[in-house]
DNA sequence: TAGTGGTCTAGACCACTGA
DNA sequence: CAGTGGTCTAGACCACTAG
């Protein structure tokens, strides 16, 4: 990563340290490896901290770093590959679906989502928290709504524990038949309590997908789930995807 | 949006500021309404205006809001949903598939592409762009990759229009019987050429869509999209996805 | 040309991690 | 405790847009 300097061009400083920063990546630095601390890169490139930093959200934003306040940035391994969709459509909580339940209550959802529910805008609904684990990692954290209507034994507050609650609405679920499922992703930024759980803090960029399930005629559940955009690549359809990203660029032939 | 005084809470103070910012969106504000300047904004808020652009950044983020050198920062409209895949699968340029060939070149494409592809890495691949526009806004730039296998009779210079030999290409595609695709979804930032053509900066936040194609037993093309991340929210299956975010949040029963 | 958002600086202090 | 990244300030200048 030389001790270089940058050469004056039309391009912002940031991005131009990007571009060098993400090239040295590529040929001088492994999986895992730490880099200098961001004074002494500011320093090293002749620019102030706050540019450097710019350069470095950039390359965070890219999951091609990460960074750990009180620790310290190191070189980030490739996105992994997380499952969304099969193609085959199932309700949430069938067999195992990689996702894990942490809790239910019932509560009152947000608007936006009572109106696709269509359930009356101070009309409780079930919430399950389920979250999801790849490679030792939390990537995931899901917010599950169920109109009662769609699970109407699990009302009683006599479950033991926690997980157990949520559990028996996901149980309800399986007994209707799913008549069809949409999904919608946008980018999103982490709510404090979504960031606590997957690691990272408030305003992370995550990834948000929506899920409609269909059943009776009607919405019978609607997911929102929280991916870490940082480390995670969605994948749908078959298997696995590609890993199509930086490294060498095209040349003209 | 008041003259508020910011409280002292344990909270970064442009999280809080977003906050307070977001809800003056929904109740003060309608879409496409210019707000006041950065300058007049940190001073109403009593803050450095590198604090409020870190609010505002998030809220660009979000979707909520949109801003313009030059001109301002307005109000956003909900994000547009974009439909991605309806569930069955279709060769690129099928029909009318909201795409806009532009140009096709013969390139060596970046190493990681060529391993997707099968192919040796200096072997040239037909490279289409394509854009898509909707609403009147574009919203995604796209690079399909695809073998010389795939399309073998393309390779004259002989078209006239960029865009005709782009839809030759194209053409070639749709002779071949599509044995299966997969999808990926994953966050990027804007090359400096997509960021043209999308109408934002180099490195504004967007949605990298990968999509492998199968034929003849092989990967028989490869779709790299570039959709902006601020605008848009990618639908799969069924019809339009749904709109859920921002707006009064949750109370507990 | 006036006014906007975008970039950049050089500092300060804080919150967190690990030894 | 020393060292890291995270937040914040108060300024300056630049690039772009529109009248």
């Amino acid at each position: 990563m030389g001790t270089t300097q940058l050469e004056s061009v039309q391009e912002p400083k940031y991005w131009h340290l990007r571009t060098v920063l993400s090239e040295a990546l590529d040929s001088e630095f492994t999986v895992g490896e730490i880099l200098p601390n961001e004074r002494e890169l500011a320093a090293r490139f002749g620019v102030a901290r706050a540019t450097l930093r710019q350069a470095l959200e950039q390359l965070e934003l890219e999951g091609r770093l990460q960074r750990r306040r009180g620790v310290g940035t190191t070189v980030a391994p490739p996105r992994m590959g997380v499952a969304v969709g099969t193609g085959q459509q199932v309700w949430p909580g069938a067999d195992d679906d990689a996702w894990q339940p942490v809790d239910s209550t019932l509560a009152v959802p947000p608007a936006a989502v009572a109106t696709a529910l269509e359930t009356a805008r101070d009309q409780a609904v079930h919430i399950v928290r389920r979250s999801r684990v790849s490679d030792g990692q939390p990537v995931a954290a899901e917010l599950l709504y169920v109109p009662l209507a769609s699970a109407p034994e699990a009302t009683g507050s006599d479950a033991p524990l926690e997980a157990a609650r949520a559990r028996a609405v996901l149980a309800e679920l399986q007994r209707l038949e799913l008549q069809g499922q949409d999904r919608a992703v946008e980018l999103g930024s982490a709510r404090a309590d979504d960031a606590r759980e997957l690691d990272r803090l408030p305003g992370a960029p995550v990834l948000v997908v929506t899920t409609r399930f269909f059943a009776e005629g009607r919405t019978a559940a609607l997911s929102v789930a929280t991916y870490r955009a940082d480390t995670c690549r969605l994948t749908f359809g078959a298997a696995g995807g590609v890993e199509i990203h930086h490294g060498p660029g095209p040349q003209a032939s």
